[in-house]
DNA sequence: TTGAAAGCGATACCAC
DNA sequence: GTGGTATCGCTTTCAA
């Protein structure tokens, strides 16, 4: 592939310095912020710039440097991952951190199938700063990234309990225990849950919430009330119908995802019962789906962008060696009308 | 702020250089596919790279030719545009295409609001080669970089007829017609229309699309059938009760987009008549929503992941110096339960 | 066909 | 405080 220059002609330091009259040295020091310049010179160095429009060249100083000022931003590239919703809000919430603080996001969807693929190869290049980690299925290939000594910031809650890769995530499990809690203060007395794909911590998560939410309540967690699904609205229609044959007193269903919630809705409908009536239903997501839904999606409400931001600080103060912390940003119940 | 540099050592041309016995002019030659280099030492190049393990810097690459190998995707800052998961099916495309030909994405979501703003300051700061704009609504700031020669394109038909700026989209003009040509095929005698936004190009090429399909059918638009929606549930419920207000005998109803068809639905059943077989509805997206509800929406669908790739390709064109294309992709219907 | 050497633009060390 | 200069890694004349 040849590819032409684009050539936006721009000015440079040489420039700058001959029209302040000073060295290069000098210009240097003060469109860096050095505080030791005389300030005559700081002005004029300072006047020649914005006279020249002075833009930075990145790659002059990342040549210089050795940092690039990009991160990158890795999601795996399965047929439905950026197709969610969620993922583009998360991108929302980094890029806007990234932009303020003069960083850049090279956004890179691909498959992170093996852990020696062109990904980790190139993530070990040095071509980036950090990565920042959407999606996370294949430990292998973050890990191997992580131990080349590359800053890395997870979303979602690794699978790996003692995984020392700092990540941000919504409390899933606080979500979990909001929506079951919020079922049983309703009077609920038998809740059952649709889980989500228990192979991903969000949905172990949930479960847990919902279990933990039985202790808080002094009950005992009835595992034929827990229902395993994996996100489809096929799987949680099956699963609800099961659950409505065997279980007819059930009067409360937390749906690990929106999607669910709406299948469950159909499937009890079906049975001829009423939501939220006779069953009450809450789902998980706040998406577009629980309002548009009739009924509107009683639902648990995550800080989608709140994770992106969080994510985005995470890896500044990563740049900057700090210690980095581990992010679980809360939720919140949004009452409608299925509960 | 101050960053510490990540550095993992990485080999140079200087140690390929004398490992292969050459001069790191020639190791420049190997590695940029110089066929004139004498084929031994060409061997010898490549099998010191490899055993060194190099890898490029892009960095020092940049600063000697001026092209960074980088292109933003730049997509405005508005509540709504992320969420939408149409934009990151497109990201996916985007950025496959570009991996694939060692070219990286700079995802910049940003508010697009002022032609000088900070966006458009950067983009013309050289730092990219290029630039894609999603969702265009703002074409003061895409026509400001466009002048300053960077090469751009567009996802999505501009709204400025003229503007020569290439650009790619769905042919929306043609699903509109697709949609309600399958109507009237159908039977129908009295298609409805649902439009979007008339602000936006795609909800006009769609309505474009409905009226050229009365022409070609050799029938009159009747204005009474034209309802202008803003693609939101909410309006396009209200408009569909005061259609069938008016317009008793409405048979078919081609809503410009999925949540607008359900809108329909809702409304139609609301007044006690049935779908398809009182009133066929047909969307437009083919997104999530149009499969799970129930009835399966008809609707049509469009190749998202297409619109990306698309793109990518019409930049990596620009940037070899080819004449634009303008890529228009076909539209599909989805046969489903509502029409 | 190959090598030497001069940049590309910014940084940072070393003197003064 | 300030200036000179080597340096980052790669590309690209220019000679040979």
């Amino acid at each position: 592939m040849t590819l032409t220059p684009t050539s936006p002609s721009r000015s440079t330091y040489a420039e700058i310095a001959t029209k302040a009259g000073v060295s290069k040295a000098t210009v240097s020091r003060v469109l860096n912020g050095d505080e030791r310049v005389h300030p005559d010179r700081t002005a004029a160095v300072i006047a020649a710039a914005e006279g020249l429009g002075y833009r930075p060249n990145r790659a002059a100083r990342a040549l210089s440097t050795g940092r690039t000022g990009l991160v990158a931003v890795v999601i795996d590239d399965e047929p439905t991952a950026l197709s969610d919703p969620f993922w583009g809000v998360v991108l929302a919430g980094i890029s806007r951190v990234f932009l303020a603080n003069d960083l850049h996001s090279l956004l890179m969807v691909t498959p992170l199938g093996s852990p020696d693929g062109a990904i980790a190869h190139y993530l070990e290049g040095g071509e980036v700063d950090g990565a920042i980690f959407l999606q996370v299925h294949k430990d292998e290939v973050i890990k191997k990234v992580a131990e080349q000594g590359l800053p890395v910031v997870l979303i979602g809650r690794p699978f790996d309990e003692d995984s020392d890769i700092p990540f941000v995530d919504n409390d899933n499990r606080g979500g979990g225990l909001q929506a079951t809690k919020y079922l049983f203060d309703r009077g609920c007395k038998q809740v059952a849950t649709l889980t989500g794909d228990l192979e991903a911590t969000a949905g172990q998560d949930r479960l847990a919430g919902y279990k933990q939410a039985h202790i808080e309540a002094g009950r005992e967690v009835n595992n034929d009330l827990v229902a395993q699904a994996n996100w489809t609205f096929e799987s949680a229609k099956i699963m609800t119908l099961r659950l409505l044959a065997k279980n007819p007193d059930i009067d409360g269903i937390f749906a690990a995802n929106d999607i669910m919630a709406i299948a469950a809705i159909a499937a009890i409908q079906e049975r001829g019962r009423r939501v939220p009536d006779d069953i009450a239903v809450v789902g998980f997501d706040d998406s577009l789906l629980s309002q548009t839904h009739r009924p509107a999606i009683t639902t648990v409400r995550q800080d989608i962008i709140g994770l992106g931001v969080a994510a985005a600080e995470t890896m500044i103060g990563l740049l900057q060696d700090h210690e980095p912390k581990i992010d679980v940003l809360a939720t919140e119940i949004m009452i409608r009308e299925t509960a």
